[in-house]
DNA sequence: TTGATAGGCAAGTGACGACTTGCCTATAGT
DNA sequence: ACTATAGGCAAGTCGTCACTTGCCTATCAA
């Protein structure tokens, strides 16, 4: 179910994360909370950071790798790839669609 | 900006809509009514499809035309083209870049 | 006119989402 | 050992969202 994907590009914050990602992807949790808070001027506290993570983690748009006490967060931008292609018609003939 | 967008893609009946739209283009509100109880057994008031046709208005996914006690609803689906753009940009798979 | 159809407006409710606060664990440096 | 760093967990607040309810307007047909 692509509701998850949805759900988390809905937060204007989250899409700013993963703007983040996209200029360097492989950052910390305080690595994009002190990106947020100098290049955007967001006062965001570091757990918010981490829930938003976490949802973007639950829609696949993240994937995390730990080393030691630090957890680099990476983007995935697959499930970007499709999700329109419902509404904007068979462009690509594929075999598979997936609504939900 | 394009928040509103996302928003209004946020909710699934709000994307079942814009699916029975792309089927079938200019249909009334109580012909989408129809549409979401009998194929997706959505047990959902007027008033709320109306409230979603609004958002859907209001993201420029969606246009209406007045005809007597008649309103088409048109779909547009030209606010969907680009918006996973910023992301999907131009990514050269290799080594991660190192911005100083 | 009367009645039925198509739709709109506004207040209220319930649930979910974004965010905070406080405390806890684990790793690394000295 | 002690301390600072990086992160996690859980409860609680507050606002927004989806949806309902009730009533109102407009158009068309008899």
């Amino acid at each position: 179910m692509s509701d998850d994907l949805f759900k988390a590009l809905a937060d204007g914050t989250r899409r700013t994360i993963l703007d983040e990602l996209t200029e360097k992807s492989g950052q910390t949790l305080f690595e994009i909370c002190a990106r947020l808070s100098m290049k955007h001027g967001l006062g965001i506290s570091r757990q918010a950071v981490s829930q938003h993570l976490a949802v973007l983690e639950a829609a696949g748009l993240v994937e995390t790798r730990r080393e030691g006490r630090y957890k680099f967060h990476e983007l995935n931008v697959a499930p970007l790839r499709h999700i329109t292609e419902r509404w904007l018609g068979p462009r690509i003939p594929g075999p598979e669609k997936d609504p939900s």
